[in-house]
DNA sequence: ACATAAAGTGAGCATTTACTCATAATTGGT
DNA sequence: ACCAATTATGAGTAAATGCTCACTTTATGT
């Protein structure tokens, strides 16, 4: 709740291996913790406590709440770019088709978002992030954006009027229902694999067909 | 912060007129304090500030904080059910072929979610609710599937093997699209009325294309 | 005018939280 | 064995928050 965030730097870098093991129990419980009370109720004296170390600990290398929250994001935003270069890698490599292609980034992304779905979400949603972080995780998002959108041109049964547009509601629907589903477990009366074959196959129809423009 | 939530109905309920436009005001209050702080700077105490009563008053028609809350997202569930309901009317009565039901239907939905999007967006994610008001939601959003689902059927040209499943997909697509697009008015590079023609395109494409059954 | 119910007040309590600091323990190099 | 740097400790602090309650003011019916 307080706002006195003066310090903006830890006090400590983590040296010796011992306190390496320190900072990544302390992460570890850190995502224990905000998983299970949300990050309003996951307190640091929980956290350090979740942690086996001393409340004092975490402040010699975090030096605020909001400190652990950030660093558990870019560990996040890491994960998913090295996930999406991956599959993109594979795709040129295995030159799957179109059809096969979108298979696996679906099903990536959902994976993705299914791995720690609550987690994301209070980070995600619930934790309130200084701009420079919301400005970090546009850039990300841009630049998945541009690489989704550089391997399906290479697709020639791809008709679209503008790719750019095209792709990025390719990738904001991919995005936002992956994301719902893996967020609202209780909503999902399709099974996985049914919700994953009718994505793609809406985003199938949407880059293949020859739709005429709309009317006023 | 404290979690005393003993109290569970409110001591007054609002009789004379001159209450009832205290409640109003203090929901009003609310809405703006919520947009401006989110929920959890969001104090009661500025909530009762900003509606021009006293702290107590506030605390006589709502037992609790969260309260206020689940007032404010009771709210917005009929509104949008309503709303919902209006927009099926309307198509039933005017005949409208399924493109222009479809661009009625999510430009409809897009603009419920641009009303109040950072409110929504807070009661929605930020807030810790009760069980039985997630209850209320999923049942709210299985309805207004069912509702999309009846009109859908109603157009020959639709083909699906399962329309079941393709209406979850649709309904879902146009809820977290709409919902993500006017959450994040910085993400939006591509114009209003694009977005919508776009997911519409899609939306049409899925519907009306007959994609062949997906490979392993 | 009077009585009773309804509405409104706001200082303050109990609790919680993020964070500090003086001190102690451990480590590694010599 | 010794010392300095690194690491760890946890009781304590100041600030903030949700909420109560004893009390005052206003409205209504007769």
């Amino acid at each position: 709740m307080t706002a006195r965030k003066q310090r903006l730097n830890p006090r400590k870098q983590p040296i010796q291996n011992r306190s390496k093991v320190t900072v990544d129990a302390i992460l570890l419980a850190a995502t224990q913790v905000f998983e299970a009370h949300g990050y309003a109720a996951g307190t640091t004296n929980r956290i350090a406590s979740q942690a086996g170390v001393s409340i004092g600990t975490l402040y010699q290398y975090f030096p605020s709440k909001e400190a652990i929250a950030v660093a558990l994001l870019e560990r996040h935003i890491t994960d998913t770019d090295h996930r999406l270069h991956e599959w993109v890698g594979h795709m040129v490599v295995e030159r799957h088709g179109l059809c096969e292609a979108l298979h696996d980034y679906v099903a990536g992304m959902l994976e993705i978002h299914t791995r720690q779905p609550r987690l994301q979400h209070i980070l995600l949603e619930e934790t309130p992030l200084p701009e420079r972080v919301h400005q970090a995780l546009l850039e990300a998002e841009q630049n998945a954006a541009k690489t989704v959108a550089g391997l399906i041109r290479l697709y020639p049964e791809v008709r679209s009027s503008c790719l750019e547009h095209t792709c990025f509601v390719i990738f904001q629907t991919v995005e936002s229902l992956t994301h719902r589903y893996a967020a609202h477990p209780d909503d999902q009366f399709i099974p996985r694999t049914t919700f994953v074959d009718e994505v793609v196959k809406m985003l199938m129809a949407y880059l293949t067909c020859d739709m005429p423009s709309m009317a006023g």
